[in-house]
DNA sequence: GCCGTTTTCGGCCCGACTGTTTTCAGTCG
């Protein structure tokens, strides 16, 4: 994954030069390079040993000739050259809330001030009002700003800000004269982590919403607040922003807070080409300034001559080019689940009965869920002996005569063991309706040895789905080393599916591990690994990377009829 | 530094809020 690497000297690569007060459309072209090397899908290796690295948007001759540069030597010489006469500190001071690249450059050459600790001892000492345009206000905003960044530099994921971001919403509808709001920015996108909430609302008297928010309980801290935007801090250390507009210019200003800031740059030039301009108000024609459109969403891009793009998709990773030739993917949807698999019980480390579980998917009106506790080797979630995991299956047979719609399907979550083989053998897993093949141990081996025990379990002809392919537990634990190219062909060869993992934490694969994995023919399936039945409704952040991957529903398997289903289990147990 | 159905040069998205100002620069999203 060098591409993540590379675009992370790119950003910082803008960071300098913005320091250095740089052209700031050059700094622009770095960062949008470094936002498309973030959401490539292909192979940068592949693309720059076919000359095609120019192909990616935003890079150019000089930029390409950067990548080429640091795959052959590992570093970019402009980038060292540039760090190494700016003091590291420095970059760190820009990244308090409130300073930017003036301010930073006016303490570092006035003051001499060059870390975040040295500029918190200046503030506190009453030093900065030394400078010009310095008083006491900044120096306060200056300190509150570095408070904040080391209460909480961390994202929150999924699990965390949607949750939040309802409640808040919930109260901007009580607000007298709000008729519209919806959340927006990278939790509306559905991106795994999420930096800070925003929220909209319509209201013509945006001051009742403004004067609520200030006085609201979540309102730890107010950070600004004037006509039409509130930003503040939640209990929880959490930057909410929210915004107020007419209520003709609620579509305008849901796509604008959506964003991606990359996307809306790529649809306001559209919008330039034709004559129009775009703001969070509306689609104004240039040339009168007359109002065009507005109120809904699809007015925006209807503007432009484009269709609606789904918020997922908006990253400036193609979109824009697949809605001009009219070949957007029709995505995989809630409608469109009929299942889930991977799901525990309290026979291995799950929460809740068989009973349980099975009646409450049976109430969510799925078709089918495959029950799967963890294997025997797994001691430590109690997995299941082969006696054991019998009896289960016995219950199993009882409980599907009492149910209504939804089927269970008898499985197991059966760990890969070090060696490549299964915790069961093949003729006990051959009585299983769905098996799930996980690497729970051995993490730390390499990635020949990792990839070698995941393609082996793929080559089992009872092997349905690898669970969490790359093992990552967000904030907690990185991937393990695993050639994800490699799994996805022996997917493919194999007729194994691939898991997206919907818990919150893992969502692994990953959007555009998803997307490429797709791409190359694999069929995925969305699962919640449910431990507790509440842990059903993860399943929408599943499908959030699901849509983040283009994905439609005959790409993911938990979209089949059960009969559908099982002929695409026994297609593979049959293959040889 | 990128890019082209007006352009290979001259553009490059657009507005809110704050603080310190008497008209605007800096920062943010």
């Amino acid at each position: 994954m060098k591409q993540h690497d590379i675009a992370q000297l790119f950003f910082q690569m803008a960071d300098l030069l913005e320091f250095r007060g740089d052209n700031v459309f050059r700094i622009r072209a770095y960062r949008r390079a470094a936002q498309s090397l973030e959401s490539l899908s292909s192979s940068l290796e592949d693309l720059a040993t076919a000359g095609k690295l120019s192909e990616i948007s935003g890079i150019g001759v000089d930029l390409a000739n950067k990548i080429k540069e640091y795959l052959s030597s590992g570093h970019i010489q402009a980038i060292e050259k540039l760090k190494s006469s700016i003091a590291p500190g420095i970059l760190e001071m820009m990244t308090i809330p409130g300073v930017g690249p003036r301010t930073a450059k006016a303490l570092a050459e006035q003051l001499k001030i060059s870390s975040v600790d040295q500029l918190e001892a200046a503030a506190k000492a009453h030093r900065l009002s030394q400078l010009p345009g310095f008083q006491e206000k900044k120096e306060e905003n200056i300190l509150k700003g570095i408070a904040i960044l080391k209460k909480g530099q961390s994202r929150m994921h999924l699990g965390v800000a949607l949750p939040l971001a309802q409640g808040i919403e919930a109260f901007l509808k009580k607000i007298p004269g709000v008729s519209r709001t919806s959340f927006a920015g990278s939790l509306r996108r559905m991106k795994e982590t999420i930096g800070d909430l925003d929220l909209l609302a319509a209201s013509a008297s945006p001051e009742k919403a403004m004067a609520a928010l200030r006085k609201a309980s979540f309102c730890e801290r107010l950070l600004a607040s004037g006509d039409t935007k509130t930003s503040l801090i939640t209990p929880e250390g959490i930057q909410v922003d929210v915004r107020v507009v007419p209520p003709k210019s609620f579509g305008a200003a849901l796509q604008y807070f959506t964003g991606s800031k990359e996307h809306n740059v790529r649809l306001r030039e559209c919008a330039a080409r034709k004559g129009l301009k775009i703001n969070e108000y509306g689609v104004f024609s240039l040339k009168t300034g007359k109002w065009l459109s507005g109120r809904e969403e699809e007015d925006i891009y209807k503007a432009v001559g484009l269709p609606w793009i789904a918020p997922e998709l908006r990253e400036d990773a193609g979109e824009m080019e697949a809605a001009k030739a009219n070949a957007l993917p029709q995505l995989v949807d809630s409608k469109h689940i009929r299942g889930d698999f991977h799901i525990h019980s309290n026979w291995s480390d799950g929460n809740d009965s068989l009973e349980h579980v099975a009646q409450t998917a049976d109430r969510l009106g799925y078709a089918y869920i495959a029950i799967c506790d963890h294997s025997q080797s797994l001691k430590i979630a109690h997995g299941m002996t082969i006696e054991r995991l019998q009896k289960q299956m016995k219950e199993i047979r009882q409980l599907n005569k009492r149910l209504k719609t939804c089927r269970l399907l008898m499985g197991a979550e059966v760990d890969i063991l070090k060696s490549g083989k299964m915790d069961y053998p093949d003729s006990v897993l051959a009585e299983l309706d769905f098996v799930v093949g996980s690497i729970h141990t051995g993490f730390t081996q390499s990635e020949a040895l990792l990839t070698g025990r995941v393609i082996a379990a793929m080559h089992n002809p009872f092997v349905t789905l690898i669970a969490h392919p790359t093992g990552r537990l967000m904030g907690q634990r990185e991937s393990y080393a695993i050639n994800l190219e490699a799994v996805f062909r022996a997917a493919v060869d194999t007729g194994t599916a691939l898991e997206i993992n919907a818990y919150p934490q893992r969502l692994d694969l990953c959007d555009t591990a998803a997307r490429k994995a797709g791409e190359m023919g694999v069929m995925l399936a969305i699962s919640t690994d449910t431990h507790a039945v509440e842990q059903f409704n993860n399943i929408r952040f599943g499908l959030g990377v699901a849509r983040r991957a283009w994905l439609k529903p005959g790409q993911v398997l938990n979209c089949f009829s059960l009969k559908e289903l099982q002929t695409w289990i026994a297609k593979k147990r049959t293959k040889k």
